[in-house]
DNA sequence: TTCCTTTCTTAATCTAGATTAATGAAAACC
DNA sequence: GGTTTTCATTAATCTAGATTAAGAAAGGAA
């Protein structure tokens, strides 16, 4: 049962807050416990809450009309994941975010945070940096998903995100490059054949 | 030569602002103007700026391996854009920006932005929303991207944005959505087909 | 240990979309 | 007003990655 202490660290490398700030933000939150395969959204729901991580891992997803899945994100600990589109809209979530292990979370919803921004602007001015900083990941994944080969993709992955492909099935990681884990199994069988 | 009636109407959707707000709203702004053809950003150079289109029409993409451009975004009246990993991590841009049609926009470095902030915490809420938008859009566009077909995605592009069909070259669509004119040419005359 | 489910791998075949090439039509430029 | 780039179209061929199928490994639960 980890502490919010790492959504304090986390929210102090952006910005500094005084001791009854901390206390401040850390009312707006609830905790959630996610065992693994539950939902913490299911498309179709709206989604009400901003999730902070805090132990385990959600994935965010979407399905397409032959029913495959397409990871989106991945959310390990210190990660903040939501569906954007249905908390901003209040419309139907087209994603589905699921723990991939049993997590712990610090969850918010919308109104707790518009009232948090009305208390504390600097914590308006940490959202606007953090999603200034997913605006740009998103981006930059974008242009890697359109500009970019499957090969490339996944050896990209590997260099950002080490920790994730010791500790998720392949499957997982095939969906977020954007490939059958059948031709990602191909790929890291060539990559073999090519280092020895 | 259009005014910065644009900027203001625009800002005062999301957030309401007093006489002298606005006024120190348009001074964080110098205009800039941009013949087609001409760049806003080339990659290499560090992006200092975000840009706010009063009238023609900017686009932003990338270049890969072989040479092809992609297309990630186009900013008609009324749209923002920049490369936002390039102004936040003061990195070389991957994108490059340029006019599609002879342009004016409204230009503000980020100094002048985060000045800005400091004097209107109002605008903070501003920029956080439309940066909350954008994080939205782009997550769209990424679940499109992989999840529909080519076909299916120029038929959404044509009705999320009829008035750029009119108004864009094919292959700058075709760019945006990720295949070769070729292939949009083909889709396009199949569309025809099923139709008559 | 055994059974059951999920995951991973290999290989053959298939397909959406790329590439190449050639032609005609617009625009843009002088 | 001609000429030179740029743009759109069609068609033939090619390829990265999907699909299908089937076996091997590797957990978990009991």
């Amino acid at each position: 049962m980890p502490g919010p202490e790492l959504l304090l660290q986390t929210v102090q490398k952006s910005v500094p807050l005084e001791s009854e700030e901390q206390q401040r933000l850390l009312v707006a939150f609830q905790k959630g416990t996610f065992p693994r395969k539950e939902f913490f959204l299911r498309s179709g729901e709206v989604c009400k809450q901003v999730a902070f991580v805090l132990q385990g891992c959600l994935r965010s997803y979407a399905v397409d009309e032959e029913g495959t899945e397409h990871n989106l994100q991945f959310a390990p600990e210190g990660w903040w994941i939501t569906d954007m589109n249905s908390i901003l809209y209040n419309q139907p979530a087209q994603l589905n975010i699921e723990a991939i292990e049993d997590t712990q979370a610090l969850l918010m919803n919308r109104e707790q945070q518009e009232l948090l921004f009305r208390d504390l602007p600097i914590l308006e001015r940490f959202f606007r940096i953090i999603t200034e900083k997913s605006m740009a990941g998103s981006h930059k994944r974008l242009i890697e998903q359109v500009s970019v080969n499957a090969k490339d993709r996944y050896i990209h992955f590997c260099k950002l995100y080490p920790e994730l492909i010791q500790r998720l099935p392949q499957k997982q990681i095939a969906s977020y490059i954007g490939v059958t884990p059948e031709f990602l199994s191909k790929i890291k069988s060539e990559l073999l054949k090519g280092k020895s």
